[in-house]
Parts: C-alpha cells; sequence; structure tokens
DNA sequence: GTATTTTTTAAAGAAATTGTTTAAAATAAG
DNA sequence: CTTATTTTAAACAATTTCTTTAAAAAATAC
C-alpha cells in the first residue's frame, strides 16, 4: 500500500543505539544502513544517495557537524541531526551547517520515526507532487480530535490540556486505534529509551487522562479501553 | 509451507526448562542447541551463528546480562532474555545491555513460541523486503471471529468480552480448528509451565467460554465440542 | 436397566489485576 | 533560588478472575 524504501543512513558511535533505531525503523520499511563515525559516515553519505541521514553530532574523529558541513559541499541529502542534551542543539540546526532537523537526546522511538516521516514527506514533495495522503497530522475520532502540528486535543470542540507525557500516550494509541498495547510496549514506545520505570507508571497516566477527558465527555474518557490481563487500547465505537 | 528450520541456542541452567522449551520449539521445525551456563553459551553463541538465542538471565557463573554484552562486541544475534518475576526485566530490555526482547518467567511455552516466531519473522524482514502489514491477525470463523491485536472476540457482529484464560483458550483451539486436545494438553500449553492444577480447571473456563459465546448464538458456542473421554476442540460446521 | 465413568454445573474462597490516592522526586518556569 | 508543574512510585482499596470442590447430569459399558 505504500510506496516506502526509503533509505537511511545512520550514524552513531553507539551501537546500541544503532540497533534501537534500525529496528524501529525498519518496521517502517525503510532500508538501513549504519556508520560508526564520521568519516565512515561522510565516505557512505557521497557514495550512495540517501534519502536522509540520521546523525549524531558528538562522534570520535570527524564530529556530526564536520560531516554535514563538508557533505553539504556536494550534496542536498536531508539531515537529520542527534544532539544530547548539552550540546547547543540550536546552533547545530538551519543554515549554521546545514541541518534540516535535530531530535534531543535521550529521545523515545517513536518521536524518531515521527520526525523520519516528517522530513521525507517534506522532502519528497519536492520530487514528486504526490497526494500527500497519509500526511495528515489530525486524528479525528467521535467526540475527540487531535492535531499533532498544533499539539492540541479536543474534546467536542472543547480543547483539553494535557501535559507531555498524557499527550504522548494519547497520541500513540490514537495512532493504532483497536490495537491493545501491553504496558511494557506503551514504557518501550512512549517512553525516551533510557527509562526503565514501574509498569504500574502506565496505570497513573491512563488515570489522570480518563479524567481530564471524562471532564468534558464521558463517551470520549471511555474510548480508553482497559484489555484486562493484556493492557490499553482506544477503541472507536462505531454506534454512537 | 514456510521455509523454518531457524537455528536457535536455548540457554537456561534449568534441565527441565530446557527440555520443555525445546519441545515446543522443535514442534515448529525450529533446531535447537542447548547451553547450561554462561560461558558454555557465549562460546557457542560466538562459534556459531544462530538465527535467535533465548537467553535465562540468571544463571550459574557469567549471567545472562553478561553473556549477552560480550556476545554484542562481536555479533549481533536476536536475543530473548528469560526473567523472573522479579528480576528488574525492564532494565534488561532494550539497550541497556542489547537485549532484543524479554519474557517473564513462569511463561508459558505458546507465548514463547509466539515470541520466537515475531523476533524471526522481523529479523528476517531485513533479509527480504516482505511487507510486515499482510499480516491479519484476525480468524474468522462462521458465527465467530477473533481479532487477536484488538483482543477482541465478536458473535454474529455482537462483541462478546472474555476473562484471559478464557479468551486464551479459545485462541488456542481456533489456532487449530477440529484438532482435539486433551486437557492435560491445553493446561501445558495455555497456563503457564508452573500450574499443576485440577484437569476440572479447564472444564470450568469451557463452561463459561460457552455460556458467553450462547448468549449470542447458540451454533457459536456449539463450535467447541467435548470429545468424550479425550478432550475439547474447535469444530467448523461446514454446513450453517 | 443399572453401574461406572466422564462431563457439566454451581458456588465460594483464593489469587491476581486494576483503580485510586497520596507523597516524594524530577523537571520546568519565573 | 524559589515556585509550580509534571512524573513516578508506593500503598491500599476495589474489582475481576481463577481454582477448587462437590453434587448433578450425561454418556458409555455391561
Amino acid at each position: 500500500m505504500e510506496e516506502k524504501e526509503a533509505a537511511i543512513l545512520l550514524v552513531d558511535d553507539e551501537e546500541r543505539i544503532r540497533k534501537l533505531l534500525k529496528m524501529y525503523l525498519e518496521r517502517e520499511n525503510y532500508v538501513i544502513d549504519e556508520a560508526g563515525d564520521g568519516e565512515t559516515a561522510l565516505q557512505k553519505a557521497l557514495d550512495k544517495d540517501y534519502d536522509l541521514i540520521l546523525l549524531d553530532l558528538m562522534l570520535p574523529g570527524m564530529d556530526g557537524e564536520e560531516v554535514c558541513e563538508k557533505l553539504r559541499e556536494y550534496k542536498a541529502t536531508p539531515v537529520i541531526m542527534l544532539t544530547a542534551k548539552g550540546e547547543e542543539a540550536n546552533r547545530v540546526q538551519g543554515f549554521e551547517v546545514g541541518t534540516d532537523d535535530y531530535i534531543v537526546k535521550p529521545f523515545s522511538p517513536r518521536e524518531v520515526v515521527l520526525r523520519v516521516k516528517a522530513l521525507l514527506r517534506r522532502s519528497s514533495k519536492t520530487k514528486f507532487l504526490e497526494t500527500e495522503t497519509t500526511a495528515t497530522n489530525v486524528i479525528v475520532f467521535p467526540h475527540l480530535m487531535i492535531d499533532h502540528d498544533a499539539h492540541r486535543v479536543k474534546v467536542d470542540q472543547h480543547e483539553v490540556n494535557l501535559t507531555p507525557k498524557e499527550y504522548e500516550l494519547l497520541y500513540y494509541l490514537a495512532q493504532n486505534p483497536d490495537k491493545v498495547f501491553s504496558r511494557e510496549q506503551l514504557l518501550k514506545d512512549v517512553w525516551n529509551y533510557e527509562f526503565f520505570g514501574d509498569l504500574r507508571t502506565v496505570d497513573t497516566h491512563v488515570k489522570r487522562l480518563r479524567e481530564k477527558l471524562n471532564k468534558v465527555s464521558e463517551k470520549a474518557a471511555e474510548m480508553i479501553i482497559t484489555v484486562w490481563g493484556v493492557g490499553y487500547k482506544i477503541e472507536v465505537d462505531s454506534a454512537t
């Protein structure tokens, strides 16, 4: 159904991070190449036309910034920079070095996938006048609307203020309606990759989320279903 | 139909668990090697290219975590970690040490088989660009539909609420229609390996399952057949 | 038809899971 | 630095599910 198969170059010196991202990106049908240092990365990036490069800023030898600058002498391959928290993320972005986007570590795998998709969508639009079908950033259910661009949730026209985790949880569930996720899976996908906390943390967030939705509409709150012994899901009640 | 024959290394210090899992995995046509301690496991894993390693966390000498870390210096063999309930399963997962998945003990053999299949499917996707999405998790019979993703059972369009065991029992039987299972076998496969309870327990669950199905459709309930002196099966009544 | 074996049914106590509350820890904002 | 918000964790309550038991019903064998 999708015409993905975009080729992505993944550059990070930590193998565990490469493996993590590779897994999540391959799940989306992207083809992944890897590099563990700047020199290799640059060489590969020049050698092959990737659709996108995920580039860690901090690298042994030539750092990400330098890789990007040198690459830019020859190619305009879209680049997303991965930066650790302190690493003056802002300077890295934009035209200083030619980065298209950046993500601060530690990230949640889900976030990376979304940003990759978004950037690929943007850059492919230039080449092909495609129908932008999959590109909708608004999820609409009965009683519930999530506008991801605006990071806004509306229940029956009333805006609901959610905390970041509440929002991400809702958004994640809403992206796969009717699919049950275990607490483990939710922690893995929605939380960042460094979090190994209590499973019941998910319950607490679900509780608050339901509470906030319920203030506006009972029906909206009831969309978040507990599947006993398994986990949670969002269910679109066809009869409403 | 399948091109299995994947090679799996099974690491656990308890022989009964190795034997149990070996039996179930060989039934799926996998080729199984075994190891009872960390040193042997690491040696074998480095010596041969396994398609997957099932690795107990708690091992005499070098524990599973260490085995995985050392292995990762050389290979990216997919690893599923087996952890006892208290053994901070979360930390072990993911990329702290490079585990691909984990299963909490005590598990049901069926669960292990499913997770092994899933991981092998994922990792083989790298080689062959198949479209994961085609794998529909819905079982459809006359009067009965099981959507495994949504963990939902419908009888004649009406949703039926099942408890976890009821659901698992039905799902298990439905995966092998027309095949009779003894109570012993059902307890072994659907329940976890530590459960040595009364055979009548199965009867009780069957009873309640039939009851719930019957509330919607007599015909659906009658699909669950008692084979006198042997056990139970699901039968797809061709005439309906 | 009666005896024997097996299955079904029903009910109650035990076990497990989830919901809720509260407080401490972490993070962001002023 | 202080304050406010958000996140996490722990404890307890409420709920749901599981298992066992025993009697009733059904199927089979003689």
